[in-house]
DNA sequence: TTGTATGCGTTATCAT
DNA sequence: ATGATAACGCATACAA
């Protein structure tokens, strides 16, 4: 009946149990090369025995530093009134990332704290918090239009990966995919399809990814004959989608072709060209963006340009980790190209 | 031009600054009563002057204990082909129960680690992580239906609070909803709108779930004189749910109510109900169950039953907080009562 | 190659 | 009420 509810086993117990040193076991944990091969063997056996792990606490109050990250999700501030209880959290594209991250982390041992902002005293209080729970690193998701918190991070040195180009020019490392060329493959794909009367729904023009989705549709249609491509702002959410159709079925009651710039926005178009009889693809193809899990909940499915995000979180690890071994390194951005994913309803 | 790269103030800075010693500091830091209150200003001013946060590295270090917290979310073992990328993560039920544990998180200034678990070889190596990285408590979610998790966590004296009842019975606290209070719900409901001709989609039986709100939604139905309800067996996916929803129409053409077991699944029978030219609710009246944030997703809107999730979320970080304060307390299962949102589709 | 000794920032025990 | 001082578990500079 081993009950000691004592604490884990030490480095100590590991030494005695072995007949060394504390100094030559932590050279065995750490895998500094200066050990004997025959004593190196037998201490990791004594660790395997114990079931000797090392406490990180210990660890890091002696070296001062830490490879423990966090994920940040940073919202605007939440009105009172709006009941939109979504958040990062439950956005599905954003959990596409959040799994990204995640299984970059695993190989490494690593496991990321959770932190929503969503105003600016959690936003004020954060990288004391940082500093206070040892955390190096932070994998930063923003909602927010001008949010503070890039170049804070950066300031107070903390090695920091932004998912998307921040609004405002900052030296911080980000990733973020081609918008334009995303944009293009759509237009050509609707084309292809021979569509002529061809419209979009764009995000908030303020907005990066609204803008150059836009921008890039358009110039890729322009270049093939279509100078003037119709369109409506939205807003990102399935409810501005809808909007959106409905406005632009006022305007362009002919279109056949329909480039909405990201998957919710889509679903809700969808429904109202149903709503208006128009059938998907026959009467008009429709292309998402980002294929999100709504990408294949839509009947029909949607066809949509597709952001490498998982790829794109584990690279957003890279860069953290490896900032966080060297600090000197430059701010770097990566940026990945799209592909289109084909479904029903084109 | 204060470039002091040097690490973070310390204990001992603030109480050069005060003109006390470390002890004194300590005390002031942590509440202790022992001070002079004059002291305690003076103290209290240098330690915001010099922005004095305590290291918690040190602090466990000496006390042995800690008050941080995993999020667990553990899920069966994924097959290769198994393309359902979806996790927990992205589930946005599960958004809903993750917002709420942060809700609840945050005013104790506690953050959680978020650690994905979905094979057994994370699983063996979760409590020796935990240890090792002086985590006490743990928020567990999972969707294996035959998790060692809640056993080994408890023996392994870790407090630990889990969402839904454990398949089999284990000393682990937990919360749940009354699933056949629920289930209740939507048969009133149904037959208050004059349905005659009632039928079901039920989740996977051997799940807890599953089987008790079918159970429910019989019970209540036989008790106001409907002896015989008629059902097919989902799975909880949207798939699963168009599929079943195809049987039972095959089966019972003249259905005029539908009892769904979660709004996933009555997502995916709505749109088969619609490709059979079935109105809703003019025809057929759907209910689902969870409230999560398909129901409102879809067209027309769900009529389902709603789980307070953030509630439920918020207690499972009181039971573990609670437990960490107190080793000895017996474990507890708190049930809460669903409600009905009524919504387009009754 | 291995062992000894020191200190990281904190709490807690002991004097005072 | 306040101040020395000893741990806590570990990495590392230095000695051997």
């Amino acid at each position: 009946m081993r009950d000691e509810r004592s604490s884990s086993p030490t480095l100590e117990d590991v030494a005695e149990a072995a007949g060394v040193s504390r100094a030559t076991v932590s050279r065995v944990v750490n895998g500094v090369r200066n050990v004997a091969p025959q004593l190196r063997e037998t201490v990791q056996r004594a660790i395997d025995e114990i079931g000797y792990v090392p406490n990180l606490a210990a660890r890091s109050l002696v070296t001062n530093r830490t490879n423990s990250v966090a994920l940040v999700l940073s919202e605007p501030e939440k009105h009172v009134d709006d009941e939109s209880s979504g958040s990062i959290v439950s956005d599905p594209f954003f959990g596409r990332v959040i799994n990204g991250v995640l299984s970059a982390l695993r190989p490494h041992g690593l496991h990321p704290v959770l932190i929503v902002v969503d105003n600016d005293e959690d936003r004020d209080a954060l990288v004391p918090r940082l500093r206070q729970d040892g955390i190096g690193g932070v994998l930063l998701i923003t909602l927010h239009e001008h949010d503070p918190l890039p170049l804070r991070l950066t300031q107070a040195g903390v090695a920091t990966a932004l998912f998307a180009r921040p609004t405002h020019p900052v030296p911080v490392n980000y990733v973020d995919v081609a918008h334009r060329d995303g944009a293009a493959l759509a237009a050509v794909h609707l084309l292809d399809r021979g569509r002529q009367r061809v419209a979009s729904i764009s995000g908030p023009l303020h907005s990066a990814a609204g803008h150059d989705r836009l921008e890039g549709f358009r110039d890729a249609m322009a270049s093939r004959g279509f100078p003037f491509v119709p369109s409506v702002e939205g807003n990102f959410t399935q409810a501005g989608g809808e909007q959106a159709m409905e406005r632009l079925l006022a305007e362009q009651p002919d279109l056949d072709g329909l480039f909405v710039a990201n998957d919710l926005m889509a679903r809700g178009a969808l429904g109202v060209l149903r709503d208006h009889g128009r059938r998907v693809p026959d009467d008009v193809a429709v292309v998402g963006f980002d294929d999100s899990a709504v990408a294949v909940s839509c009947r029909p499915q949607l066809t949509t340009v597709r952001q490498p995000v998982e790829d794109m979180g584990a690279e957003m690890v890279r860069l953290v980790l490896s900032h966080l071994a060297d600090r000197t390194q430059r701010v770097t951005s990566v940026i990945f190209e799209p592909t289109l994913v084909i479904r029903g309803s084109t």
